[in-house]
DNA sequence: CATGTAAATAGGGGTTTCCCTGATAGCCTT
DNA sequence: AAGGCTATCAGGGAAACCCCTATTTACATG
């Protein structure tokens, strides 16, 4: 009979934690050990009582989840770290993966999956949730654009589309801005569409957001 | 004995409310009947299974829970609001009085605030997390300041629709999940564009984005 | 109480955009 | 030289958008 896995819980609404806890109380090879609220809270208990396993989520206040996940790695110690996220942006992703954690969840998921992530991480294995694109992630952690690993899948033509786009130009005012046919705009649209798996243009606003190439303002 | 109270959770992230979920069955006198990942979802169950209390999120996709509230208070019913959000801040509690909530609670609560705000509201008493500066949310609803002024021009049909065009819904998608005709759904499109002087989508979400309506993520 | 006003619903008709397929030309790498 | 990537553009059908008009309901204000 294999000993208990240990775990340490992370993530910034004590609601949340207790709810999970008690979720993970239900399996019978998972021990929490200890909860945390923020960054370093979970730093000084990792460095304190090594565990096999934290699950970490990515907004945490003080210190953020990526950057505790490069901390905790750098201790080289044996501890997987699972990451917890609102978020399925393959930008989230591939930079947690950067930072070494060995997976990566969606708070959308069922708690089996919760589950079978924690397995498999303890195993030694890489886990990512369901709704996660894992191509993409590849070809971001291939690129290793550190910057904006996002941007990266287009060509600068394509990214300066989208940033019209974003801006609320539409198809002919960029055609005539930029000197292009707007079957050429059209064209330039749909492959980064295509590139960021991304098929509407509220969606390419927000990452453009996200990316800082706009601001919600202005 | 009194029977069990019913309720109903409504968060987006089904891990969350599982956990929450497990949190509640330990709770001798709640009884969870009903589970509702996204705005629309809580009304349709609310509608057709009237509920002693909703526990609700103030973010969720399609219609969110200060919207959801408002329209559950407009039914007419018993069933009272217990709002749930990652914010302390007053004017997030003041609006969300003003939607009709019967308390607020942070997600940063131990479960022990959530038992005993279930038992305040389910007693027809007010109940507000104790992080919450009460008097200045007060003062807000007083002043009747809650509002955004931005979205006070639109009608709540108009705030539904703005936050699903912002979320990447086309308009047929709009007009299948609200059961309205295309023509509808692009009249209240160009008189909420009108009303906010906004004429192009990357406007809009980015003004969506300002207001909170939705996030950059997700 | 009547009449005006606002909200929600929806259609018609024309214009524009979107989506898919396909094509050409330049450039870089192998 | 061949293959791949980028940038350019077109055709055609489907879908979305824009402008205008119109009905019903509800509520407020005269």
């Amino acid at each position: 009979m294999n000993r208990k896995r240990t775990l340490i819980l992370a993530d910034d609404h004590a609601l949340v934690r207790a709810g999970i806890r008690s979720l993970l109380e239900g399996l019978p090879n998972v021990e929490v050990v200890a909860e945390a609220g923020d960054g370093l809270a979970v730093l000084e208990l990792v460095r304190r009582q090594p565990v096999d396993v934290v699950l970490l989520d990515i907004t945490l206040p003080g210190l953020n989840g990526l950057e505790v996940a490069r901390h905790i790695t750098a201790l080289g110690g044996n501890t997987r770290i699972l990451m917890l996220s609102m978020h399925a942006g393959p930008e989230y992703v591939a930079r947690a993966l950067a930072a070494g954690a060995a997976g990566y969840l969606v708070k959308d998921s069922a708690f089996e999956e919760l589950a079978s992530a924690l397995d498999t991480v303890f195993n030694g294995r890489r886990y990512l949730g369901k709704a996660i694109d894992v191509e993409v992630v590849e070809q971001l952690l291939a690129n290793q654009q550190a910057e904006q690993p996002e941007l990266a899948v287009l060509t600068p033509r394509q990214r300066q589309i989208l940033q019209l786009i974003a801006e609320g130009y539409g198809t002919r005012d960029i055609a005539t801005r930029l000197s292009l046919s707007i079957k050429t705009v059209e064209t330039h649209r749909s492959q980064l569409m295509d590139r960021l798996r991304i098929y509407d243009v509220p969606g390419l606003v927000r990452l453009a957001i996200r990316l800082g190439l706009v601001t919600p303002e202005a």
